[in-house]
RNA sequence: CGGGAUGUGGCUCAGUUUGGCUAGAGCGCAGCGUUCGGGACGCUGAGGCCGGAGGUUCAAAUCCUCUCAUCCCGACCA
């Protein structure tokens, strides 16, 4: 493609309202423009990019047994009515209704869609296992898109969907697109680390998200340096191997902590380490008060209080909802003689005792709290968000926090739509069995954004060669130079003719110019022509990523020499 | 939805505190000339109802009220 007559509009700064570098970039490389929040356009450029990303999903699937369909984007409401996710869903679906007044909403996942086509199509377990795919654009009203392509509102998704007849069928097809998705991120040249997860709103009981390793990330991995044991901090579990304490302790005893309202506050003025407070955290679970205990230093995780719960929603009281389940201002909450039915404690909280607590009473705290004699805890279990100092669940190994952001998600559903919805077969038995299903996402256009976010420098875009929508650039530098364009279209030619994707600049511009914009648009090689080392005999050639520079003869050899070089830098990219 | 911030040519911003001449700069864009290996320079030019509505005032980009939009922090998630 010839620069000249493309549609690539470069931006020497980037826009204010960009945060994140993938954001500005992908805005600075002419590839996407906002069309207002969380809907983006993409460009030429950002439009080869997700096409790149889209063909190795869909390769990686197709050799994993996937078959690809397309669904309609627009989904009747009486479907999700069955599975009852028109009421759990949420805001995030938009919902609207035809000129008949029928409901419908947007997709933002097909479960449903795909669980009544197959219900109505499969009979028999010779039909079975089946795993459909599409790749296709989602829409979630997201209550705070952000960061460009990172999290819009309306993203490209690849969603596959498996049936199985049985439990190892289902852990197969599980198998098959974890291994799928090792496979497309490697090839893609990210790295990434496939992590245990919550399964969110989706549903099921087991899941594994595909994390691309960035600071920018959305997510905290708990990653053990020993093993490969690797979650999301969400689910990260917490061994408790402690013993329940036996050590007496003194009688309970209220103090004076005047202003005292933050763990810190109090630890400075009694003089006590954090490790010896209990801190009370409120939460409203599905609207009813629960409280909950963790030691002073830590925080609580509420996806495992969610879990515990089988809950639907849990929020953090709000200060007047404090103030109306303690009797007392907000900084003071205590498990004695709290007015709480249910009372959840942190595993660890049994293996001591002779806690600072919060006395449900204004400037005033509890010390020599025993909580088995004092207080009444309605259960104990692993309620706290992983720290740096815990050990590694599975080898008790060291363990690291790197962010990550989520490219890829992987469900065993198990039967909770095929159930709900009647997707049944008849087995060898010709006994009526349902269907066991998985579901398993790519956000494919987030992939490219975590791609930039992973690989990219103060010139711009380091493309890995996968995911590059040009492999190559080739620079005409003196475009009025008759010997240099004729060389320049001998290169473009052979390169063509190599089937190696150029981009081709050939614009009337200074030479400062194409080498910004070749930085800024990332293509992996880089080929220079200009009357100066054309005069030597040779053509310049650069590897966007290290910056190393070669010279090429421009000869008749020159696609030999170059097939070299760029073998060598291309597999640079795969070790 | 709660908290914070911002809206002025295509982009980045100044001007708003303390109302006052014809609303400015840089980049980009068009034309001409000089340049030409890491975002050149000179000259000329086009481009704005200062987010919108209402108000205060002799006078509003500037003050007040309302509203819309965007971005950041929290809950959601590929």
């Amino acid at each position: 493609m010839r620069f000249s007559n493309s549609y690539i509009p470069t931006l020497k700064e980037a826009p204010t309202d960009a945060e994140v570098i993938s954001h500005k970039l992908l805005i600075r490389a002419g590839m996407v423009r906002k069309l207002t929040s969380g809907l983006y356009i993409y460009l030429p450029l950002g439009l080869k990019a997700l096409e790149k990303a889209s063909r190795i999903v869909r390769e990686e699937m197709n050799n994993a047994g996937a078959q690809e369909l397309l669904m309609p984007m627009v989904q009747p409401a009486d479907l999700w009515q069955e599975t009852g996710r028109w009421d759990f869903y949420g805001k995030e679906l938009l919902r609207f209704t035809d000129r008949h007044d029928r409901a419908y909403c947007l997709g933002p996942t097909h479960e449903e869609v795909i669980t009544d086509l197959v219900r109505g199509e499969v009979r028999s377990y010779r039909q079975l296992p089946l795993i459909l795919y599409q790749i296709q654009t989602k829409f979630r009203d997201e209550i705070r898109p952000r960061f460009g392509l990172m999290r819009g509102r309306e993203f490209m998704m690849k969603d596959a969907y498996s049936f199985d007849r049985d439990q190892a069928g289902v852990d197969e097809s599980y198998r098959k697109m974890y291994d799928a998705y090792m496979r497309i991120f490697s090839r893609m040249g990210l790295k990434f680390r496939a992590v245990e997860a919550d399964t969110g709103s989706i549903g099921g009981n087991f899941s594994h998200e595909f994390m691309v390793l960035a600071d920018t990330g959305e997510d905290t991995i708990a990653a053990c340096t020993a093993c490969d044991y690797a979650a999301n901090v969400e689910r990260a579990e917490i061994l408790w191997k402690g013993s329940a304490c036996t050590e007496t302790c003194p009688a309970v005893e209220e103090i004076l902590t005047p202003q005292a309202h933050t763990v810190e506050a109090v630890c400075t003025f009694l003089g006590v380490p954090a490790t010896a407070l209990v801190k009370t955290l409120l939460f409203a679970v599905d609207k009813e008060p629960v409280a909950v205990l963790v030691r002073g230093d830590r925080e609580v995780n509420d996806i495992k209080l969610k879990n515990l719960l089988h809950a639907s929603t849990v929020e953090f009281a709000t200060p007047e909802q404090v103030v109306a389940w303690t009797q007392s201002p907000v900084g003071f909450a205590g498990p004695v003689h709290l007015n709480i039915a249910r009372v959840y404690a942190d595993n660890e909280l049994q293996g001591a005792t002779d806690w600072v607590t919060g006395a449900n009473k204004g400037d005033t705290h509890l010390r020599h709290v025993d909580l088995q004699r004092d207080a009444r805890i309605t259960a104990y279990a692993d309620l706290r968000q992983i720290m740096l100092t815990d050990p590694c669940p599975h080898c008790g190994g060291r363990i690291a926090l790197p962010r990550g952001i989520e490219v890829g998600h992987v469900f065993k559903l198990g039967t909770k739509y095929s159930e709900a919805m009647g997707a049944t077969f008849l087995d060898v038995n010709g006994k009526e069995q349902v269907m066991i299903m998985g579901c398993y996402g790519i956000g494919v256009s987030r992939v490219v954004a975590a791609c930039i976010e992973q690989n990219n420098d103060d010139g711009g875009i380091i493309f890995p060669p996968a995911l590059a929508p040009y492999e190559a650039m080739l620079l005409n530098l003196d475009v009025k130079n008759a010997e240099v364009c004729a060389k320049v279209d001998e290169i473009y030619t052979q390169l063509q003719a190599a089937g190696i994707e150029t981009l081709l600049d050939d614009r009337e511009e200074r030479p400062g110019i194409k080498f910004k914009d070749a930085d800024l648009l990332g293509s992996p090689l880089q080929l220079v022509v200009g009357a100066k080392s054309l005069a030597r005999g040779c053509i310049e050639a650069k590897d966007r990523r290290t910056g190393l520079k070669v010279e090429l003869a421009a000869d008749n050899n020159f696609m030999a020499t170059f097939s070299a070089w760029r073998a060598e830098v291309l597999s640079s990219w795969t070790v």
